[in-house]
RNA sequence: GGGCGCGUAGCUCAAACGGAUAGAGCACGGGAUUUCUAAUCCCGGGGUUGCAGGUUCGAGUCCUGCCGCGCCUACCA
């Protein structure tokens, strides 16, 4: 309850940039319909003019040469001459080849910045869910799991900064194969009793001891193909809830999943709910799902062909043959686009159990989990798991409107299997509001590689990636790259910083690690293969968490030197400052090098609606880099404590007050803090 | 074979919806007034955006073909 409250402040922020964008965007087109009332107008598209000096909007009038028949250029002059008063626009000028280039008023826009003040947002409706993380709970997280969950954090964070109320969901297969190797790794290989496992589990790092279990079981299995069959043994023993296998799982993978959430929490990612496939599976999910899906015809039992007697539907993306509507749904799937959803022997693969966890997701199931407490975090927040039997009194999850599900590429087809089966079920608006936030995998540099003591082959070696294996036991864990990470910090911090007590040294160096890591697994664009390399992950140089961090420092620092109250300052920045001082500045000399900087840290929510729309956090960590930056150079080229000129002082310090909040802003929703000194 | 994705500087990556001179970081070379701490800043070389066509006022971005690479394509989960 009392995070929603927070969702409701921040939906408050700035939006003045976007705001002048749409508002720009309306009047040149009311102003072309009237003027050319007759004519089909294209979409007026708003860009960023290459250069400050040019302006602050750019529309290219040339889509609009045919329709109006006249010239690009003839239209912008005749825009900028005719089109009148615009609020927070202070002038166009026509570009060739045929661009309108248009002004921000900059005192209009800094006063406002200054003072905090922005245009009532428009406030969407309806909650939405993410899901993310979604590690198998048999063995500890790796590089890859810290992708999903950061790229998933980050997301929700977006969403919460842009007003949205947010469940965020990690998504547990606890029955799968997966744990029941490590599960055949205790009780064959190391013929451990469950007294003993139990045991196990209370040591500090429970989820390492399976890591290396999980890969000697998978050798054991290579080894000797008969081994296998103790898995299916396994695995057959734990679909019997009360048995001493299940029981035995059970500890093991609640085990695992609490380090994972340990693990995540020293990023500060945090969950509210995790739904887990048994409780999918007992509480018959699927066999609600499975009535729906037979009565709605999606899915046809196949009487001939290798998959007799499989109930199945056609795979995504495999498009049905045109000019066949009238046949209706009897129409036959080629046997190499059908997807198995239940087995011949009756049993319901993932893609099955997925559906019917998507259609209560959307609440369409007519069933709910059991709820009970299974995780608080330090601030207190519990985190809530299914169980058969729940608690009475629980919050309720499930039933949104919109969802968010980040899984790796790879498991595109099989999204896209679920979507389609929502959507044939006649649940076109929950199909149109799923989305796949499909991102690539890490893998490891050769180098890498050979760095952790795995030989590779040849051509291994010639790959520009390899990917990380679980089963091999071959990655990067989570818990030692965050270690890493805040050991080399740290030795900065003791170097930089001896007068410190070491406590504190310790603090600076984590945030700076997690800094540094929530940045690095942001800095790609989604689609693009991260080649893992110690050396690029364990900087705290150029296009770093740290060096973004290290920008608020020294705006924080500047204060203190200079003996300004931060808080008081920045909390009546609106007035230290006139409106007609601010525009005396940027008119001035610098003018547009104060701009620039002004109007960067004035993006925020721009930035972030970009990211939302596009699915991609990489914008946000790529603008909290820029304004750094920015920062930067300005805090280089004009020395500020020592401004003899007292209006010029109080502007310098307004701007690094502006920018300095901004990019806390900004880091926050990346999940980056600052320490206090760096 | 089919589906999805990728190919941009020596290396790692940007450039949402086609737009103005394709940008950063790293690495390399040179430099920064005794300062609001240099985890910083400035300058420099570096590019036929895999290849060939096409669409148009305009293509790294869209279309077609080819080359190279990755992932998916099980009655595993």
């Amino acid at each position: 309850m009392s995070a929603k409250i927070t969702f409701l402040k921040q939906c408050l922020e700035e939006v003045l940039y976007r705001h002048l964008e749409q508002k720009l965007a309306q009047a040149i087109a009311a102003f072309l319909r009237k003027r050319y009332p007759a004519a089909t107008l294209p979409k007026i598209v708003i860009e960023q003019p290459p250069k400050v000096e040019l302006g602050d909007f750019a529309v290219p009038l040339f889509p609009f040469a045919k329709p109006l028949r006249s010239a690009p250029l003839k239209i912008a002059e005749s825009i900028r001459t005719e089109i009148g008063n615009i609020e927070g626009i202070a002038e166009m000028n026509v570009a060739s080849p045929g661009y309108l280039n248009v002004k921000i008023d900059r005192a209009w826009m800094a006063a406002a910045l200054a003072s905090d003040r922005k245009p009532a947002a428009e406030r969407p409706s309806g909650k939405i869910l993410v899901e993310h993380t979604s590690i198998n709970p048999n063995k500890a997280a790796h590089i890859g799991h810290l992708r999903n969950a950061i790229l998933g954090d980050t997301f929700v964070r977006l969403l919460r900064y842009a007003g949205r109320e947010v469940d965020v969901q990690n998504y547990i297969d606890n029955t799968g194969v997966q744990v029941a190797d490590v599960v055949v790794g205790f009780t064959y290989l190391e013929k451990k009793t469950r007294a003993e496992i139990e045991a196990l589990t209370r040591r500090p790092r429970f989820d390492y001891y399976c890591w290396d279990l999980y890969a000697r079981v998978s050798q054991w299995y290579e080894q000797d193909g008969q081994n296998q069959q103790a898995r299916a043994e396994t695995l057959h023993a734990i679909e019997d809830a009360s048995s001493e296998t299940a029981a035995i799982a059970d500890l093991i993978s609640s085990a695992v999943l609490r380090r994972h959430l340990e693990t995540m929490g020293r990023l500060d990612i945090e969950y509210d709910f995790l739904p887990r496939e048994s409780e999918i599976l007992h509480l018959h999910f699927w066999d609600a799902a499975f009535a729906k899906l037979k009565d709605a015809g999606v899915l046809t039992y196949e009487t001939e062909g290798k998959n007799t007697g499989c109930w199945v539907m056609r795979r995504a993306g495999t498009g049905k043959v045109e000019n066949t509507e009238d046949t209706g749904d009897a129409q036959e799937i080629s046997e190499e686009d059908q997807k198995v959803i239940v087995r011949s022997n009756g049993t319901v693969g993932y893609v099955g159990k997925d559906i019917a966890y998507h259609l209560w997701k959307f609440g369409l199931l007519g069933r709910d989990f059991g709820y009970r407490k299974f995780y608080r975090y330090p601030n207190n927040h519990e985190c809530w798991i299914s169980a058969v039997r729940g608690e009475l009194h629980h919050p309720h999850f499930g039933g949104v409107s919109e969802i968010y599900n980040v899984i790796d590429a790879r498991q595109s087809e099989a999204q896209s299997t679920v979507i389609e089966a929502l959507r044939e079920l006649g649940h076109k608006e929950a199909a149109d509001h799923y989305t796949h936030f499909s991102y690539e995998m890490v893998a490891l540099t050769p180098r890498c590689a050979a760095e952790l003591g795995y030989t590779l082959s040849e051509e291994d070696k010639m790959r520009s990636y390899i990917e990380v294996s679980g089963r091999k036991g071959f990655g990067v864990k989570a818990d030692d790259l965050i270690d890493q990470l805040v050991i080399s910090a740290k030795r900065e911090v003791d170097s930089r910083h001896p007068q410190l007590a070491d406590d504190e040294r310790q603090d600076i160096a984590t945030q700076i690690a997690i800094g540094a890591l929530r940045f690095f697994m942001l800095k790609f664009t989604k689609q693009s293969v991260i080649a893992f390399d110690f050396k690029d992950a364990l900087s705290f140089e150029g296009e770093t968490g740290p060096y973004a961090q290290y920008a608020v420092v020294r705006a924080n620092s500047i204060f203190k030197k200079g003996e300004v109250d931060l808080d008081g300052f920045c909390g009546s920045l609106g007035q230290s400052i006139s409106a007609d001082e601010l525009a005396k500045f940027f008119s001035r000399e610098n003018g547009d090098e104060f701009w620039e900087l002004w109007l960067a840290a004035g993006k925020t929510s721009y930035i972030v609606d970009q990211c939302i729309s596009t699915t991609e956090p990489a914008h946000l960590a790529k603008h909290a880099f820029e304004l750094a930056q920015l920062f930067n150079t300005f805090y280089h080229r004009h020395p500020i404590l020592t401004e003899p000129d007292e209006k010029k002082k109080q502007f310098l310090l307004a701007t690094v007050a502006l920018v300095r909040r901004e990019l806390i802003r900004i880091l926050e929703v990346t999940g980056v803090t600052v320490p206090p000194v760096m």
